[in-house]
DNA sequence: TGTACATCAGTGAACGCGCGTTCACTGATGTAC
DNA sequence: TGTACATCAGTGAACGCGCGTTCACTGATGTAC
């Protein structure tokens, strides 16, 4: 049955909204249509009035993403309390961030599959960790010579911190907590 | 038709390279045992004589593959033709080692995908982890006070950037190898 | 060393299953008068 | 504002397809005598 427009956009942001929790713990692979609708409340056949394709909405589900975790900084900053610089590391290279993927920050979960993935999701992801980059080097401390490359290798070295901890974190944990450790100390403000 | 227990041997062998190769472009999921077995010049079927299931494969094909990758290090060393640890990191950090992860090194290729799969493929990833650290700390800068900390967060920054080009590389090529070169200015031994 | 038979690596058809996607249908919404 | 009809968001059965896995079969290898 039909539903007002109002509720079918807001339909259409609960798959968003689902789909990035569901992609960024599964990966896009392992999320189908059928499950993705389930968890949103709908049922299968209505996702294709929203969305062209799975492959668009993993386009779109990336953009989403970054957005929501863009703003959110955003709103933080504007609200006046603003995080300092230290702890915005501290909370990525956190335990509690490794262990929710779904509630965390896309760039380390999602490059893996968006490079696997379509053209569309490639684009966003880019666009996405350009942003970042430019936040990152707003705040980092003026002093930095050449900031957007201190930008982007902070950056790395968080991303890969936390892609590693998460990988060894059931095989070796004791590592797994090592790593976010090193990598607190190596992005340390100087 | 049966073959000797030596070219058997090697069947098992091809398949299991075969799949190092195709897992680190492609991920678990995006290759079948159809896919593998076809290229690796065997049907089907007989992959259930060397192997147990598709994830007992990916578990060892991570062992494999870290074991190949760090016994080649290890002959370069005995070969006497040390390489210096920092054309080992431009190495890593180079626009060909971003282009063919085919041929690349695990540590950059695997870790989310692992992290998607079984108990044993994980244990793998963690103990070549652990292997790779020791191996980085042992050629690290004697000077250097915390080494094991150092050689983990050195890690993380070429993981992170080889991952973080390969997922922008078509959606911002300059961008791309804008991030190689920050993490090689930042991985620089001290 | 030669013979007879058991073993088993590799083949390819077949299996059940879950996937992405389609479609006829429903009924409330949106719109034209 | 009220009525008649067209629209379309959501439903759930159905589709073709590729997946991981199984299995009866083949014939060369390995082994017992």
């Amino acid at each position: 049955m039909r539903v007002t427009k109002e509720v079918a956009a807001e339909n259409r942001r609960k798959i968003l909204e689902t789909a990035t929790q569901l992609f960024k713990v599964h990966g896009f692979d392992n999320v189908s249509v059928a499950d993705l609708t389930k968890v949103a409340g709908f049922t299968h056949g209505g996702f294709y009035n929203h969305f062209g394709s799975k492959a668009d909405l993993a386009a779109e589900t990336v953009r989403y993403a970054f957005d929501k975790a863009l703003s959110e900084i955003s709103r933080d900053n504007a609200a006046g309390d603003t995080m300092p610089m230290a702890d915005r590391l501290a909370n990525y290279l956190s335990a509690e961030h490794r262990d929710n993927p779904g509630e965390g920050c896309p760039t380390g979960s999602l490059p893996v599959d968006v490079g696997r993935s379509v053209a569309g999701a490639q684009q966003a992801y880019a666009d996405g960790l350009e942003r970042y980059i430019e936040l990152i080097e707003d705040v980092f401390p003026a002093s930095e010579s050449h900031s957007r490359e201190a930008a982007i290798a902070t950056l790395s070295t968080l991303v890969g911190a936390i892609i590693l901890s998460r990988a060894v974190r059931e095989g070796n944990p004791e590592l797994s907590d090592e790593i976010l450790r090193a990598a607190s100390f190596r992005t340390e403000p100087r």
